[in-house]
RNA sequence: GGCCCGGUGGCAGAGUGGCUAUGCAGAGGACUGCAAAUCCUUGUACGUCGGUUCGAUUCCGGCCCGGGCCUCCA
């Protein structure tokens, strides 16, 4: 099976084809750790998770880097603000995105960078720039110089007259040209820095990721992917760093990018306070209804989170799992579909591979065979979903009353001894009491089952 | 101003030059003591104006509307 995906680079769907077949190299930009992972910032790590999934299917080895931001301005401002440091101010942060991101499914990646361990790396490239002439020192920075590069601006399709005429910020006196920027600027003794050949400084936003995927992928690699937002300049920042760095004529074969989300029907800011944080969501919702919401949408098209759609979501999920629980007694193997590896092969058309495992669970629910369910199971697995347990899905979760399991079966118990005496008020009656705790009775064809009902 | 995306039925959301998306919600029915779950049936679509075509929601162009980016941002 031939996999496609958009290449930002000709914005076109192409094949791939990846550089070296035996070993695919794939690099995602993470998060800036200095607040709590927002859905924004979950929708890549959920997208591209699914992405190394299918790759892990495709190839026999895939390495799958993800970074994590741990020096920037922000944070920098937090540790002031604090009087704390930064690596104090990144960690709390660190350690819950990670539990975040793995409570909705993602795998963690084969590494996880954290950009103060490459300070090293990225003084040497910096240094290597200054030498081949792409680069220069000025007051205590060292400034990319864009005109060294003929064909700068080739990602966001903007030429170096367009970024200036569509400047919004003054440019500093220090630049040769208004179009350069920072690859490393000068700290003062309240900012946290290191020691380099420029001074004491700290380095800029893109080099980081130019010095980690280079560590890990090596100067060419397969696919770069991150937020449709980076694509300038962070991105075509860090091409003409690698490319100049490293003599390459590119820097990532394809470049992937997601769409932005929104919340409500609003963009998410913090001024209006609408944006919600995966910690909060997992809450309230259960971290598959997060990604299956993620999921639901094309990747690279907007996608809006609301309430509602996290309730459609948990929805459709109930049928899923409906479906395996329907049909418990079948063995069965994880077999993964043709028609959602060709969806999901087809630039990662997630909503259609979710369509076909619909589909399946209806064909399941008609007439239950294991090769069916085998299907199910595995195609969801690739999308990193229906990974629970049917019975689990159903029944965890907490009710209103104090009922626990035992009790629930009790009145179970005590209902179906009513309805053989066709006491059909005293069965209602426990019936609706349980429903009022939150739990929803189904007479199936042999015995009772039960399910916590939000 | 420059660059780039979209506009599909009540909602969400795929896709295709002529044939059912899928899910949720709605209506009717089957099953059930009644429900639930499940199954069956069912209504409402492709912004607008032109063009190409035997035929366009699908290709091309204009227009209208919405959104994003233009050095904080997934």
């Amino acid at each position: 099976m031939s996999l496609k995906i958009h290449n930002t680079l000709t914005r076109k769907k192409e094949l791939f084809v990846p550089l070296d077949p035996s070993h695919v190299r794939l690099y995602a930009c993470g998060p800036t750790v200095y607040d709590h992972a927002h859905i924004g910032n979950a929708r890549p790590v959920v997208v591209f998770d699914v992405l190394a999934r299918l790759l892990r299917r495709l190839y026999p080895r895939v390495t799958y880097v993800r970074n994590i931001t741990d020096i920037d301005d922000k944070i920098n401002e937090r540790a002031r603000e604090r009087g704390v440091s930064i690596a104090e101010v990144t960690e709390e942060p660190t350690r819950i995105y990670r539990q975040d991101m793995l409570a909705i499914g993602a795998l963690p990646p084969d590494q996880e960078p954290r950009a103060t361990e490459f300070i090293a790396q990225m003084i040497a490239m910096t240094e290597r720039l200054i030498e081949k002439g792409h680069a220069y020192e000025a007051e205590g920075h060292v400034l990319f110089n864009v005109p060294s590069m003929a064909d700068y601006g080739g990602l966001s399709r903007r030429n170096r007259k367009d970024l200036i005429d569509g400047a919004r910020v003054e440019v500093a006196p220090y630049k040769r040209d208004p179009a350069d920027f920072v690859m490393w600027k000068p700290s003062d003794d309240d900012t946290p820095g290191w020691d380099s050949p420029w001074g004491y400084g700290r380095p800029g936003w893109h080099i980081e990721c130019s010095a980690m995927s280079r560590e890990y992928l090596g100067e060419t690699f397969d696919i770069h992917a991150g937020g449709l937002d980076l694509i300038f300049p962070h991105h075509e920042n860090e091409i003409a760093q690698s490319r100049c760095c490293f003599g390459t004529d590119i820097m990532a074969k394809y470049w992937m990018h997601n769409g932005y989300v929104t919340v409500e029907g609003e963009k998410m800011s913090k001024s209006l306070g609408n944006f919600y944080t995966v910690h909060d969501l997992l809450e309230e919702w259960p971290g598959e209804v997060i990604r299956y919401a993620l999921l639901a949408g094309h990747y690279r098209a907007p996608l809006d989170y609301s309430k509602q759609g996290l309730s459609e979501a948990k929805s459709a999920l109930d049928r899923l799992y409906q479906a395996l629980r329907n049909t418990d007694e079948l063995e069965s193997e994880p077999v993964v579909s043709d028609a959602v590896l060709a969806a999901l092969s087809d630039d990662l058309n997630t909503p259609l591979a979710i369509s076909r495992l619909h589909e399946m669970a209806s064909t399941l629910n008609k007439s239950p065979n294991a090769a069916t369910k085998s299907n199910l199971i595995g195609s969801a697995e690739l999308l990193g979903l229906l990974g629970d347990d049917p019975e689990d899905w159903f029944k965890r979760g907490s009710s209103d009353g104090d009922l626990d399991d035992a009790g629930i079966e009790a009145l179970i118990v005590a209902r179906a001894t009513a309805r053989q005496t066709k006491d059909f008020a005293e069965a209602d009656r426990i019936r609706d009491e349980l429903l009022t705790a939150g739990i929803a009775l189904e007479d199936g064809s042999g015995a009772t089952t039960w399910k916590r009902a939000r």
